[in-house]
RNA sequence: GGAAGGGUGCGUGAGCGGUUGAAACGAACAGUCUCGAAAACUGUCAGGGAUGCAAGUCCCUCGAGGGUUCGAAUCCCUCCCCUUCCGCCA
């Protein structure tokens, strides 16, 4: 959530910040600003009612106190007109705030100076590369040709347990990702600092709501319509272990001797991806479950943007211990993610395709998501709260990593060379 | 899932319709004292919001939401969470 108090003492600046990210941002910001002259308005109304009413309520408790029983009857039918007034007026406000409310969540983040201005994702730029993809001298297959050939991979398994955009995983394939998940995680854990959580892969709506997938993005999540009106609540599937992380902070005040707080987490990750139709359809790319290794770091506000790229140099050097030619992005204006301030996108070459593809995003996301779940800190026992800095990157997407192992160590032969740090945890040198 | 008990500030814990946003003790912070520290003493010590140049004034929050009342931490209803016991289960 962007400050309230920064849209109004300086809605132009903001104004620009949203259109670098795209032009029809400028009608919801001026939804939102008369929304809020208008709500504090009725608020002004209200709480001056309250404050007569308080008052009433204390001489009337003094009046009784000293026995004076007319006296307090007295107070107590003039402070009974107010009464019918104040409902009507708290009526109007309620709705009101929880419009305004909605109008400021529905905002995205302001992009950060350093991120390039652009229209699509045509003006990203390019930061720096990896190793150079490999020449083969023969037609490089595709993961999921080379995948179903070895019997790693079985999407018709998948489609007929789940429709399609699932797959399934068996034998060495399976053991693969396992191997995949469990070298990542050792590299955070044992080498980058980082605390591995285990969390739930169900999450409440407000916890949503602290990241920023709701209330916008909904039809992007699965909703397990457990809701019965009352008792039961809605929970929802998580698209990225970056909720549960992220979320673990929401409420508290936390003393800065506690940051920067490093976790990493394995998850699957469940996205409906309404709108994809067409674009990604075969292999791994693209599906309604996958796999992921997050990394979350909470900062202090004057560390995140140092801290993103430690955090991103963390999840690239998984691809260069693994071999993996890759490139380094910084998105611009139009494509960096509706949380972030700014963002690094890691790309894997898959030579199948001739080109790289997005295996890890790596974004800084200042106080936005922090406002959104009221995560603070406090610097000394005297000073106010702050806001902290939240950021998060895959470190990496566990799926698409093991597409790009498959394509990028295939052999003449029709078999695969495990990556040299892989073997002590798949146990193989090679598949098939 | 059933039964009983309980959720109050950083912590322990009092309050159970009327200057109580909240006693007391502890923690923390600042000061006095000291060469320094400890002890002792004194003071400060919840968060958010509206308004204002500021000082300040006002509003909201005692698990959450609703209700009763001129007035609710205190009474009523619903829900959530925690503890203990029982059941079930990996």
């Amino acid at each position: 959530m962007i400050d309230l108090a920064l849209i109004r003492r300086s809605p132009e600046a903001v104004r620009a910040g949203l259109s670098a990210r795209n032009p029809r941002y400028g009608a919801a910001l001026d939804e939102l600003l008369k929304l809020d002259l208008d709500n504090r308005a009725a608020m002004k109304e209200v709480e001056d009612l309250r404050a007569v009413r308080n008052a009433a309520s204390q001489a009337i408790g003094k009046a009784k106190a000293a026995k004076d029983e007319a006296g307090a009857q007295k107070v107590m039918a003039e402070v009974a007109a107010l009464k019918e007034k104040m409902g009507a007026l708290e009526a109007l406000l309620s709705p009101l705030s929880e419009k305004t409310r909605q109008a400021a969540l529905g905002l995205p983040n302001l992009p950060h100076e350093s991120v390039p201005v652009g229209t699509s994702e045509a003006d990203n730029k390019e930061v720096r590369r990896g190793r150079a993809p490999a020449a083969y001298d023969f037609k490089p297959l595709d993961h999921q040709t080379l995948g179903e050939k070895l019997g790693l991979l079985d999407f018709a398994a998948g489609a007929r347990l789940a429709g399609s955009r699932f797959c399934l995983w068996k034998g060495a394939g399976a053991r693969l990702m396992r191997a995949i998940i469990s070298f990542q995680l050792d590299l955070h854990t044992k080498e980058h600092g980082y605390e591995e959580i285990w969390p739930p892969y169900l999450a409440l709506p407000e916890v949503l709501e602290g990241t920023g997938q709701l209330p916008k993005f909904e039809a992007d999540l699965y909703k397990t319509g457990t809701s019965d009106g009352e008792k039961n609540r809605d929970l929802y599937l998580i698209p990225t272990a970056e909720v549960p992380l992220t979320n673990l902070v929401r409420e508290q005040i936390l003393p800065a001797e506690r940051l920067p707080m490093k976790m990493t987490a394995y998850s699957p990750c469940f996205r409906q991806e309404a709108g994809s139709y067409g674009k990604d359809v075969r292999g791994l790319i693209r599906n309604h479950q996958f796999d992921k290794v997050e990394l979350v770091w909470i900062t202090k506000p004057e560390d995140s943007l140092a801290a993103l790229e430690t955090l991103t140099a963390h999840a690239e050097e998984v691809l260069k211990r693994l071999e993996i030619p890759h490139r380094v992005l910084s998105l611009c204006t139009a494509d960096i993610g509706f949380a972030s301030r700014k963002t690094y996108d890691l790309e894997v070459w898959m030579p199948s395709e001739g080109r790289y593809r997005e295996i890890s995003s790596c974004s800084d996301c200042g106080d936005f998501q922090a406002r959104r779940m009221n995560a603070r800190l406090r610097r000394d026992a005297k000073a106010a709260p702050e806001f902290v800095h939240t950021l998060n990157g895959s470190g990496v997407a566990v799926g698409r990593l093991f597409a790009a192992i498959l394509e990028n160590f295939q052999q003449k032969d029709g078999g695969v060379r495990i990556p040299t740090a892989l073997v002590p945890f798949f146990g193989a040198e090679r598949l098939g």
